[in-house]
DNA sequence: AGCACGCCGACT
DNA sequence: GTCGGCGTGCTC
């Protein structure tokens, strides 16, 4: 009889593995790699699905195997490309393969499966060709310029790869970028060859989409950072739209980015792949500056840029000039760098900065006016703990600006525009926008006038990525800038000026990556980051770590976390490591519940310095 | 999920 | 020396 090897989307450790089954020869015609089946599990009365991810002759398991019980579905529904993708990151980021696979296969929906029209082709590869590329491009910074627009670009690259014969996937960061993706892809003639892979989109909308993936015909597959893993025959190209922002990083374990995956999955199927946006990340002005990336320059039309060096929010000429482009009828953005009313509170009786009794997280006023904890999101009466019940805000954020300038310009229309907001795009008027990084919305032509009020305030923050971030939120609002506009960066001097008045953020992002390179810490290094509730087993894994990890740099340790920098190049033993280590010491572990886990490990986290 | 195993204390 | 309670590990 032959055998299956068989895994199942499951978050524990113990089941992270092949489990050989023998196949029933009544049912060996209706399984295929990807096939879901229903297997018994230990002594359990019920049985457990999971994928068929190899079919052979004979098992090298030592003892009597069980028999496959039943077949869900005889589709393909992981393809071996996605699994060996699977595989890879799992082991890269010392996480489990069960953790992904549910990534990389949605949710099932049968009502869909049964309405699956498509006939699965088994198309052979034709032979891979040799030359990959791998480039990053700066598209045309201003969005009106249509020609040279990332979306545009993207549509063409992927109409060449479709018309060889082969797919294209494409990620961008979220929602907005979707929509300005798919207006480009209907453009172009492409719709009937694109699938969309969104989490937004409804259980059966998704499974049909990942069965329309599987079905071995190439396709554009385009969606936010989970289509990084979705199924895609005959690969030539993976195309990434802005793989810095927020959005690119998986927040739960195992914490990969949409860039990383990109480049195993490229380095795995042999396709080019192509990084785009405003502004470089820090990593791939690394891999350009280590010649692993080209780059690629379109020619760029800058808008012009006043420097306001004062430490006022809005001086009087920027106020002027807001004021005389509304009467213009003219639309003005302001991009603030924090939501709601304060992104913190000091209180006026005892001066202290008011924290959450949990975890002592500062305060901040949310857009309801409400004193929040910004990391357990519990709310707090406007009552201090010493009696006082006034506060002074620390940093205005963008709802008490909007209520500001209400005040100020009560004739124009005054719109606040955050992620909770949604307003995609507006009418072309004078309209006064206050909106934070991301959320600025599109407007025909672009904004007569672009006002960047923190620019200060994101410089100046403590975060080795600060900078970096801040161009990428600048470049990013500057695109919506009209061809006549111009942008006001207020409280920015020297040097950064000088290169902020001619928009160089390339140059700026790679001044600032070789500089961190040349002392070791990201993207030169990443950083390994395990936090842990237990004071004693985080203090073991101190000390086993090292023991076993002396290369490893520590770079910050708190109660409930410790975290190091490791190169690059030692990524996959450092892994290995951490998986080895955190397993003994969870094994050994007296304080822990059943099925909880002792230790989180982020092997890339990038907030943590 | 549910069973086997093994370590340890209580009792004969 | 034996019984049984329960925490721990394994399940192809």
């Amino acid at each position: 009889m032959r055998v299956a090897s068989v895994v199942f989307a499951s978050p524990l450790p113990q089941l992270d593995k092949e489990f050989d089954y023998f196949i029933p020869t009544d049912l060996e015609a209706s399984i295929q790699f990807g096939s879901l089946v229903s297997v018994p599990f230990g002594k359990s009365k019920t049985t457990k699905t999971g994928y068929v991810v190899g079919i052979k002759n004979e098992s090298e398991y030592g003892s009597e195997l069980a028999s496959v019980s039943s077949v869900e579905s005889s589709l393909q529904l992981i393809t071996p490309e996605q699994y060996e993708l699977c595989k890879a990151i799992a082991k890269r980021q010392a996480g489990l393969v069960g953790e992904l696979l549910s990534t990389a296969v949605p949710k099932r929906s049968v009502r869909a499966e049964k309405h699956f029209a498509y006939s699965v082709s088994k198309t052979v590869n034709p032979a891979q060709s040799s030359r990959v590329s791998r480039s990053f491009v700066l598209p045309g910074l201003l969005d009106v310029d249509q020609e040279v627009h990332w979306s545009t670009l993207f549509a063409k690259m992927a109409a060449e790869h479709i018309s060889k014969g082969k797919g294209v996937l494409v990620v961008v960061p979220d929602f907005r970028d979707m929509e300005v993706l798919e207006r480009a892809i209907h453009s172009s003639g492409l719709a009937e060859k694109a699938v969309r892979i969104s989490s937004e989109d409804s259980l059966t909308q998704r499974w049909f989409a990942h069965l329309r993936a599987t079905s071995g015909i190439p396709l554009i597959t385009y969606g936010t950072r989970g289509a990084i893993f979705a199924p895609s025959a005959n690969l030539g190209a993976i195309l990434v739209w802005d793989d810095g922002d927020d959005s690119q990083i998986e927040q739960s374990s195992p914490y990969w980015n949409t860039r990383d995956v990109a480049l195993s999955r490229s380095e795995l199927e042999h396709c080019d792949i192509v990084f785009a946006s405003h502004s470089p990340s820090a990593e791939v002005a690394r891999l350009i500056e280590i010649g692993y990336l080209n780059y690629q320059e379109t020619q760029l039309q800058t808008p012009p840029v006043r420097i306001s060096e004062t430490a006022e929010r809005l001086d009087g000429e920027t106020f002027a000039l807001i004021s005389r482009t509304l009467s213009e009828n003219k639309p003005v953005l302001i991009q603030v760098a924090n939501l709601g009313y304060a992104s913190a509170i000091a209180c006026l009786k005892c001066k202290e900065i008011r924290r959450c009794s949990t975890c002592q997280t500062a305060l901040w006023i949310d857009p309801t006016k409400t004193a929040r904890c910004r990391s357990c999101k519990q709310s707090y009466s406007a009552q201090c703990s010493c009696g006082g019940s006034s506060y002074r805000p620390i940093s205005v954020g963008s709802k008490a600006l909007t209520d500001q300038l209400s005040r100020s310009f009560p004739n124009a229309t005054v719109l606040h525009s955050s992620g909770a907001e949604r307003v995609t795009n507006i009418e072309r008027k004078g309209i006064l926008v206050i909106a934070t990084p991301g959320a600025e919305p599109w407007v025909e032509e672009g904004y007569e006038l672009v006002v960047f009020a923190d620019s200060l305030n994101m410089v100046g923050l403590p975060r080795l990525r600060a900078l970096e971030n801040a161009c990428s939120k600048w470049a990013n609002a500057l695109a919506k800038c009209s061809r006549t506009g111009l942008a006001i960066y207020v409280g920015i001097t020297g040097r950064l000026a000088d290169q902020l008045r001619s928009s160089k953020f390339m140059e700026i992002v790679r001044e600032d990556a070789v500089e961190r390179m040349e002392i070791g810490l990201p993207p030169a290094s990443r950083t390994l980051n395990i936090s842990s509730a237990n004071k004693n087993d985080l203090s073991d894994l101190r000390e086993r770590l090292q023991l076993e990890l002396p290369e490893a740099r520590l770079i910050s340790e708190t109660a409930i976390n410790i975290a190091y920098t490791y190169a690059i190049a030692t990524g996959s033993e450092t892994a290995e490591k951490v998986v080895r280590i955190t397993a003994e010491l969870s094994r050994a572990s007296k304080k822990r519940k059943p099925g909880q886990r002792v230790f989180f490990v982020n092997m890339d986290d990038n907030k943590v310095i």
